[in-house]
DNA sequence: GTCTATACGACGATAGAC
DNA sequence: GTCTATCGTCGTATAGAC
């Protein structure tokens, strides 16, 4: 965090200024920015909507704010996997870091997923430099497991994409997968059986298990 | 096709009733419902928003006329898989079909994930009936390929998730993949590519190949 | 620092002329 | 069957009282 960056605790305004940003964050995520209104958000804090405006000057900039918020928190969340690892460890370890943060994170999970499905108009420079350059990375960390046949040759790329598709699904289509299962809500065990089945399909599948 | 449903050529009304339909796919697809317009529907077929609501009584009726189409669509594309076939030979047909659509329909499968992602409020009787239902007849085919020694024991649901997932993330995260791989849009052996990569890793993963 | 009041545009929807 | 005009509501945002 820096100094420009509000605190948790502290003032009154510091705890507002974080109050709102969670309400945004849950608003956001379940409607996307058009359809989430300012008089939402600040029914969810227990304040006015004036006084959303107060703390940011428009929608436009909260929505920045809370983008922020995310894009840290995924980039720290991001396993930096290295070359000199095996990879099946690192790639297990990756597979079960995502499948947790799709569940402690899901608010954060579905908020970029209604970004990118509106077209990323607000995350477009973040594809463009941060998250290509970091996937470029790992697509060469996995390309030289694969020249040194320590996995099959699977086109590394797509692997990435694999891994990220089939952990968000859990918190994206969470509605969609606890229906189906008659299930309330996820639990603790059933998050654990998820990452178990991802890790022995995909890891298995990149000839990295039997 | 019912005598109540509209065909495309025909009268002014039945192309006009097919316009709309189709650019409210669009517009929904890349908004969700709160955020489309009716304006912005009647923009793109070229028409007035008062014309709009001759046709269809509402927004809502409307979204839900083209949830409908969609999930007709869903449904006969959701290829049957029987017991008898040979699993690795089932399961890739469903990949590669699941592939193809999410290419054909990549507008459809956005408004899915949309309407998903927003709680499926219109969608959670077809959710608890008739895809509980699909899914159920599904697992129990994929755990008699199990109890029968054909592939290896993994959870049904949940290899079923991993394919929709696996293979919708393309439509529903287009935007993404695209800027990642600096491409401008997809092409027929992208397509095929992403294919073949998800055939190898998923049935290997289960035991079907090498 | 928070609240009331309000400006003003866009929205969904309808009525009525043609 | 389509268009213009218009209604009431709700949206973002601001000004000013306290």
């Amino acid at each position: 965090m820096t100094e420009t960056e509000p605190q948790k605790s502290g003032t009154i305004r510091d705890r507002q200024y974080q109050a709102i940003i969670d309400a945004a964050i849950e608003e956001f995520s379940r409607h996307g920015f058009r359809a989430t209104s300012v008089q939402a958000i600040s029914d969810r804090v227990g304040t006015s909507k004036a006084n959303v405006h107060y703390y940011f000057k428009n929608k436009e900039t909260l929505y920045s704010k809370v983008l922020d918020h995310i894009v840290i928190l995924w980039n720290s969340s991001f396993d930096q996997i290295r070359a000199d690892e095996e990879p099946a460890v690192a790639l297990e370890r990756m597979i079960r870091a995502k499948v947790r943060l799709s569940y402690t994170h899901a608010s954060a999970s579905r908020l970029f997923a209604n970004e990118i499905l509106q077209g990323a108009v607000h995350l477009g420079n973040y594809l463009r430099h941060t998250q290509r350059q970091w996937v470029k990375n790992k697509v060469s960390i996995i390309q030289s497991w694969i020249d040194s046949g320590k996995m099959d040759p699977v086109d590394p790329a797509h692997l990435i994409f694999l891994i990220w598709s089939s952990t968000q699904h859990y918190a994206d289509f969470e509605t969609q997968v606890l229906t189906i299962l008659n299930r309330a809500e996820y639990e603790e065990e059933m998050i654990d059986a998820i990452a178990e089945f991802l890790c022995q399909v995909i890891l298995k599948g990149c000839g990295l298990r039997d």
